[in-house]
DNA sequence: TATCTATGAATGAACG
DNA sequence: CGTTCATTCATAGATA
């Protein structure tokens, strides 16, 4: 609900909040809201990435700087 | 081994040192070292202050999250 | 049974 | 330094 409600970056005190929330239900900790976040907050922007990539290809002069990419090898 | 034995900020020499033993196992870089002791640092913190969190939480104003859920099956 | 998919977890890299 | 991002690993469940 959070996350649909347009949280994606939690901070430590909200994670908390939410985890003892949550904890109602099962055991869970900080951790494995945390990592839930970062997953769909990514997984997000990848699916949104894959489309745009195909649809409008840039031009392979185009340099992208700064950008957080992992080198090929 | 040397995160270990309690080092946690190596200076440059260090990170050299350090990279040149490593070096005998597969290509790697002083960057690379210095990642890795930013990192477990960063995240023994995290660890620690996720658990402090938890420990003293604050009052936590109740919500009633999905008052109606659908049936598991 | 083999392949695919979704997702929690983890980690290297880098930002502010 | 704390936090965020990109990518990869691991595996349970779905599908063929």
């Amino acid at each position: 609900m959070m996350y649909r409600g347009g949280m994606r970056t939690p901070n430590a005190q909200q994670i908390e909040q939410i985890t003892a929330q949550l904890g109602k239900y099962g055991k869970i900790e900080g951790k494995n809201v945390f990592y839930w976040f970062q997953n769909h907050k990514a997984r997000e922007r990848q699916k949104q990435k894959r489309n745009s990539l195909v649809l409008n290809s840039p031009p392979i002069t185009t340099i992208t700087l700064n950008t957080r990419m992992k080198p090929i090898l």
